[in-house]
DNA sequence: TTCGATGCTTGATCCCGATCAAAGGTTTCT
DNA sequence: AGAAACCTTTGATCGGGATCAAGCATCGAA
């Protein structure tokens, strides 16, 4: 289980890296001409209203979260967005302190679920290409209740960060390696760990030489194939995150 | 918070023990006309294939599940299925041992994924129904989530039992009553704890008043009230799991 | 009725991750 | 630059739930 080979089997293709906020090339141009650009900064909040003022957001950079925080609870991120999801608030259960948050420098597109729900009517394309959306983020979610469930603190860190190579990784010399988007404690809070918790996971990884930290907020996954080898749901979360 | 009042406030509406399977009546019978009508039993299995052969199904009656089992980790009860649910495999992650099982007797409607996305697209009304369908089981899945990752067992305990109160309870003298459609261990894998713990906190439930077991199968809940401030996502649940 | 299989309960013990506390390190604001 | 607020690491200790094991209840089959 801890198969130290050091194989640096580039996992994901080049194109990757600079991938386009849709990963398919399908044509937006009716959403773009009736939305706002929004852009945000990390810990800025996006309104997350309900039915008469509902917002559909449609990121189009960058990586946002929900998250919930119940009085005497510890905040909780309970989903993570990336470049071509839908956020709305009919989507979210209604839990105590929910917010929708910026995670870094993000980029979305605003406009109100009505136009949203019509212009996505229009053209048949469009409806399933919103609606395939919608499932993959509906099975994410599924995934990651599924991860917080039945893992331990390693594999539950390994799961993420298997997701955030597919995600956002550029492979290298050294391995694959992307800025963090997430701080700690939002690492932590994802993952139901607490800091401290997450801090030794972290030293562990970086002894095992599954991680390393390059700059600050820069990391760097010299071992990919002993990272998949670290979570029981590596194929699945390929399958969800990795190129279409 | 240990709230012994014996307040017995019929927290629902008499309509909803014989509550139809769709909660608002809203035209099905396309869907009925295309549709196979499935019925399956206890711990049936029914068949959750990918794109091509891809089912849906709707539910009629009866609760199902969908667990994932990895080796050497336990059995997990993902997402459950209520009357009015749509089930289909592009809305499941791809876990090691996903099956869709009818947790008590069931019946379903089931049809191919394409006939359903057709009809579906054929009047704007059943458009948005299966939407708001979606988007429901979406939030659910989610509130799901945040129960096994912040939650102690007690509370996910006292959720569980909100929700089942919510769907299925009739009130009566004694509080309000359901037959439970899932078995111990069911339930254990729902909360991502082990059928002991389980066990350890029925009891203190039962202890503590918030549970009657009159018949085999059968629950009464004598006081909701305390039941609700048991769980720090009883609003939660009532506006997902109560009356529309 | 007896047998076996399965599932529920309860006790004893263990372990992973939480909590508490203290000491650096970073960022941000003025 | 300096100070304050926040974040990260690491050690020591604690506790909730898992695990193991034994006893008991339930159920179906022959």
């Amino acid at each position: 289980m801890d198969t130290l080979d050091n194989t640096l089997r580039p996992p994901v293709s080049q194109h990757l890296s600079q991938r386009p906020a849709q990963r398919s090339g399908e044509p937006d141009v009716a959403l773009r001409e009736h939305a706002t650009p929004v852009r945000a900064r990390r810990r800025q909040r996006l309104a997350l209203d309900h039915a008469p003022t509902e917002s559909v957001y449609v990121v189009r950079s960058g990586l946002l979260g929900v998250e919930a925080a119940a009085p005497g609870k510890p905040r909780q991120l309970l989903e993570l967005y990336y470049p071509g999801d839908i956020i709305r608030r009919s989507l979210v259960p209604d839990l105590p302190g929910l917010t929708l948050t910026a995670l870094n420098v993000t980029e979305v597109w605003r406009l109100p679920a009505r136009s949203f729900d019509t212009l996505i009517a229009s053209t048949p394309e469009q409806m399933a290409q919103a609606q395939r959306r919608l499932s993959e983020q509906h099975a994410r979610s599924t995934l990651h209740a599924s991860i917080i469930g039945a893992l331990s603190g390693d594999e539950r860190f390994a799961s993420l960060l298997v997701e955030l190579g597919l995600r956002l990784g550029t492979p290298g010399v050294a391995g694959l390696s992307f800025d963090v988007p997430l701080s700690r404690t939002d690492i932590a809070d994802y993952l139901a760990l607490n800091p401290d918790t997450l801090s030794r996971i972290t030293s562990r990884f970086k002894a095992r030489g599954l991680l390393q930290h390059a700059r600050t907020g820069h990391t760097v996954l010299p071992q990919w194939d002993a990272l998949l080898a670290a979570t029981p749901v590596s194929a699945t979360l390929t399958a969800l995150h990795g190129p279409h």
